[in-house]
DNA sequence: GTGGTCTAGACCACC
DNA sequence: GTGGTCTAGACCACA
């Protein structure tokens, strides 16, 4: 099944995010060989001009590395892995103040919200 | 400006949950009157009849009554929108913790994330 | 507003069972004149033809008699009456017993639930 | 012989009486699949949609279940059928005690007409 | 093939 | 004008 876009932002860009958070997730692993851009470009549906495109953009933010000959490489640099991770969280956590945000509720009865809900999945 | 839809989920039920936000944000306050189908069709550019649909869903929730040759009106039962608020935050909650889950972050580090955020915003 | 009707059964017998009732409702009472077939055409948006057709028949039955000058009676013979409204009781118990058929409840049983619903109803 | 409906209510509403109805008799029996929406809407002489919107609200009172690519199923739920059973039967009480009340029978005699009509039905 | 969704356009009752 | 219903015809994902 190929990934899922939407049409209102550039679709490299999307790209970049679903790939950092494979990165992040550790589902693509520090220091293995990620697939050509070919693969990814099939699976993933889209042109492979727009997948070199993000996968430029890894490289330039250091989450990922080229090797001429052998293909590219997820780093190894675990600060800048983490760094990512923050990136990442920063923004969910953005997200979700301000969705709470749009629904009359104010930061810290988000906050108590999301504390009970922990609780009950904390139950489970 | 026409709202946006994604493709992967039908427009009818993205339909629903906006106008619900709409009403739980107060947007449109309760006892009011709502634009006629043919008017929130024609902002939303769709057809009236995906439009008409959404509503009836809402009137089946509670969340809106219709008046045969008047339109329809929000509800003034604030316990059926604040029921309506706490689903919504309910799966702004799940969402949440489901895209830190993603990221390898627990409920734990996420709840103690969201603090350090809220306690940054409370700088402001 | 004028009455109803279904297609699927001629409209003078259905206006026969509509006039059988409110004479046997009492609502065109005993000895009563009748509107004349033009009103009564008119006000139940039928063909004054087929208004006429079925006065006749309610006249072959003795619930209506025609005086020549000076129109329709309602018949004053209580047992007349009295026999129509046992032909329509007769045909609703009828209805009854065979719609519960239908749902797989025998007569025993409708008449049982029968009972509990009056009952209720004698709560009111 | 498709199905007649009256042109006084939606044939969509119609429509899931119909279906309730065969449900609850048996004839569509539980856990069984029934015909396709193109098939009962032929059948029906109603478009598909019609059909559709009548079985979406039957799926929404869980009389039946749909399975994405293999068809419409009958609930298997015996409580649920014999739920709508009762609801069923409800109306059909409802609807005898009001024909006779037009008719000027209060619910006492028309119980008692009943138990005499069922004693000569006993006798057949 | 299945169910599900969407659009376009029409008609109705109500006031 | 309002909401409500119906039809016709199209497209989609799934298997």
């Amino acid at each position: 099944m190929p990934w899922q876009f939407d049409n209102q932002r550039p679709i490299y860009t999307q790209l970049v995010e679903i790939i950092t958070l494979r990165i992040v997730s550790g589902e693509y692993a520090p220091g293995t060989r990620l697939p050509s851009v070919r693969e990814l470009a099939a699976f993933a549906a889209v042109n492979p001009n727009t997948m070199q495109r993000a996968l430029a953009e890894l490289e330039r933010q250091g989450l990922v590395r080229s090797e001429r000959t052998s293909g590219r490489y997820v780093t190894d640099d675990a600060a800048r892995i983490e760094a990512a991770r923050r990136d990442q969280a920063e923004q969910i956590l953005n997200d979700f103040f301000q969705r709470m945000a749009e629904l009359g509720v104010g930061p810290a009865q988000a906050l108590r919200m999301a504390m009970q809900k922990k609780e009950m999945m904390h139950d489970d």
